[in-house]
Formats: C-alpha cells, structure tokens, sequence
DNA sequence: ATTACTGCAAATCTTTTGCAATAAG
DNA sequence: CTTATTGCAAAAGATTTGCAGTAAT
C-alpha cells in the first residue's frame, strides 16, 4: 500500500541532483517505479530493454549506483550472488524465505536488546545503524 | 579468549563426517584453528599455500564449502566482494566498522523488537533464525 | 579396491572500466 | 558550448566445474 516511488518522484528528485534526463534514465526510473522492490540490476535490465533495445547493462550497473548515491535507492545485500536494490527509503528490515527467496518487509514499532558485555567487544564503538535480518519459511512455503 | 576451534576438534569432527585426512585438508585446518575469524578464502588460501605451495585455490574453495556442509563452519556473508567464512558456531551477530571494516562477535543476553503488525507482511510465516547486523564506527576509528 | 580428493585450466557470473561518440542542459 | 552520459568491448574479480590423475581408507 506504499506508494513508494513513482515517477514523478524520482523525476524531481534526480533533477535536484543534477542528474540529466536522458531517455535511458526515463526508463529505468519507470521500470523502477513499476517494479517491486529490492530488485537486481539485471532484472531491470531485462525489462528496460524490451523497451530500450540498444539500453547497455553497463549504463543500468551505473544508473543504479548513481541512484544509490544521490539517494535515490538502497543497496541491499541479501547474500544472493547479485546484488539488490531497494526502492523503500523507509527504515525498514527484511524477512527472506529459505525456500523460495521472497523477501518481506518488516517495519518495527520497538526494538530493544542487551548486550553481553563481557564477552561483545564493541568497546567505545558508535553504532550508526541496525540491521534485522529474520530468516524462515513464509507463508506460501509452510 | 574463546578457544573456538583447535586443530583437535576439527580433525575429530571431520573425520566424523567421513572426511578423509588429506595434507591439503591438513593445512587448511590448522590455519583456520590459529586465523582469527570471519576470513576469506584467498587468506586462507594465501597463508595455506605459504605451508603446500602447490595447493590449489579450488581445493580451498571446495573445503571451505564442505566443511560448512559439514557444520564445522558458517558462511558469513558481510557485504564485501568475497564470502566470508566465520569458526566460531557459537550463536552472536557481527558489528562491522565502516571505516576500517574491522568485524566485531556480540553475544546478546536478551532480544525483543515489537513488529508493526498493519505494516509488515509475514502472513503465517515461521521465523528460523534472526541475525542482528550493526555497523557504525569502531572504538579505533572514532 | 573404492571412493574421495586434488590440481589444473577453462568456464561462469557479476560488476567495473576505458574510450570515443553522443546528447542534455 | 560544456559536461554528463552512453554503448561497446575488454577487464577484473570471485567462484565453480570437468576431468584425469592421485591418494586416503
């Protein structure tokens, strides 16, 4: 029910970023805005270029890292062999099926954990960000 | 100050696992009994063929994954370019420093986290592990 | 004697990069 | 006009695989 990235969107955020239109560009940020999240780069660019047939997987590769960069996408590493990419900006965590490789958002209201301090060696470490990572059996796999 | 894994219970548990006691395996054990954890194949790769040099990056490949079949190792994928490979079985999460990416174990005593019900689609899915991962910047690089 | 294991080299797969041509602002 | 962007093809890096020979049990 998110509506999490349309074009226009990303459109006028890219703008803000100075990145230039090009026609390329326009078909991604669809596709993108299109897709669900946490997609690969080839995903991508398997469905821009039935769109864009001389599109090149290189400008895709980058296109998505600029993206990430102007902070348009997240990357998301889900220890598949290629990496992802999330259109939710949102603070978020993940859920993936071991059976069928879906993966869930999971939104927390709370989170909260005890350390051992003893035997974690965090010392005066500064923790910028958390990450859950829940794996199991979805719905459709029990 | 954890005595993880000595040279010992790795040839006892492999050969429990029916895995035969070659020089290659051998060597590869005992690196990875005194290696710090969280290594890479090409470190243990790289002090291994130090000891054999005409061992074969594929043989580390290969008895890195068998020894994870096995359960005498746990892949552990941080995010960089390579998988890595983690000896201590014990349940924790990791801190990665993203300045030096320094790996830090934690050990927590306690975990709750409430999840946005409305929000988050887990359905009947039946949760089998949950892996905390925190970054931030390490007592060091502060 | 069986069967697992090894080294080698080639293959695969994902991602990056150099470069000259092109197009957006 | 200036600078970012593109396509291509090559390169890079990690990992896997086929195969024939070798060694552990």
């Amino acid at each position: 029910m998110t509506e999490n990235n349309n074009l226009e969107k990303l459109v006028g955020l890219s703008k803000e970023k100075g990145l230039k239109l090009t026609p390329q560009r326009m078909v991604i940020f669809r596709i993108l805005s299109e897709c669900n999240q946490h997609v690969t780069v080839d995903q991508v660019y398997q469905k821009a270029s039935a769109e864009y047939p001389m599109l090149s997987p290189a400008t895709v590769y980058r296109n998505m890292e600029q993206m990430v960069d102007a902070g348009l996408l997240t990357r998301l590493d889900l220890g598949g062999s290629s990496m992802r990419y999330d259109t939710n900006l949102e603070e978020h965590h993940h859920f993936v099926c071991t059976e069928c490789g879906k993966v869930s958002d999971l939104y927390l209201e709370d989170i909260q954990y005890k350390m051992d301090a003893n035997r974690s060696q965090l010392g005066k470490a500064k923790i910028n960000s958390l990450d859950l990572h829940l794996q199991g059996t979805c719905g459709e796999c029990v």
